[in-house]
DNA sequence: AAAAGGACCAACCGCGGACAA
DNA sequence: ATTGTCCGCGGTTGGTCCTTT
């Protein structure tokens, strides 16, 4: 029944990396892959846990990984596709070439947040916008609320979690590209469904390592995204994946 | 020059879906 | 069909560096 019992963390090593850590992660990765994490460390000789070493490949170790300050061009995208995807922050680094999804999630705590704050505080003494009868969230609704929902005056939207539906690789671009699916809907008061807000899809490519002469431009992948919440379901998904 | 507070970011934690037995 | 583990995700924490007083 099952697998074998979850490792113990009694005795394993925490905190920060060292140089040498960092190198039996890596020396093991680029000779045996990066699969399962739970009896890699052992392995590879490390006294941290799967996940701990998981978190350091991905994050830091992983090549392609883009170091550095965040360019203007990347900052209004991150600003726009979390205007599209919310806290997706996974799909919004799969968006941007060598970025990490902790690392825009970082930027946008300590960055973006408070700046949006102040540029949206007179936006939000302007009228909403009305979908559906609803009033959109405000930036002041979405702090209120807690995580990814979004209370609204007259019940509350819920901010789609993405769901991945499949997984398609392409050899030609040399991406990997998962195909995401959301939902968001209404509830009254009373936590009763009252119907959708909107239905749509999109997907998210992953280039190869050092090889983003295929890649599209940030303003067109804003784009792609947009135009995916405005389709129908996989409508708009298969001109991409064509 | 030193202490206090703030900003940044790497790493950890807990949850939930996917999947194996 | 059920149970338990693995994996990936988003939220949070805590250490370090920087700025202000």
């Amino acid at each position: 029944m099952g697998r074998a019992p979850c490792c113990s963390k009694v005795g394993l090593k925490r905190g920060a990396w060292t140089a040498r850590e960092d190198r039996l992660l890596t020396n093991y990765i680029t000779e045996n892959g990066d699969s399962h994490w739970r009896s890699l460390p052992k392995k590879a000789g490390l006294l941290r846990c799967g996940k701990s070493c998981r978190l350091r490949w991905m994050n830091y170790l992983r090549p392609g990984i883009k170091r550095g300050n965040i360019t203007p061009d990347e900052d209004d995208l991150i600003i726009r596709l979390h205007s599209l995807l919310g806290n997706r922050w996974s799909l919004i680094a799969g968006r941007l070439p060598g970025r990490t999804d902790n690392e825009i999630k970082n930027y946008w705590n300590s960055h973006l947040r408070k700046r949006l704050k102040k540029t949206t505080k007179k936006a939000d003494d302007q009228p909403r916008k009305v979908i559906t009868g609803k009033k959109i969230p405000t930036s002041q609704d979405e702090e209120s609320a807690n995580g990814s929902e979004s209370k609204i005056k007259t019940g509350k939207i819920h901010i789609p979690k993405a769901v991945r539906v499949c997984s398609v690789s392409s050899a030609a671009k040399n991406t990997s590209t998962s195909i995401y699916e959301y939902e968001a809907w209404n509830e009254d008061e009373n936590g009763v469904f009252c119907g959708f807000v909107s239905s749509s899809s999109c997907q998210t490519s992953l280039p190869g390592n050092d090889d983003y002469d295929n890649i599209m431009s940030l303003d067109e992948i804003f784009d792609e995204y947009d135009q995916l919440f405005k389709t129908d379901n996989y409508g708009g998904l298969d001109s991409l994946l064509a």
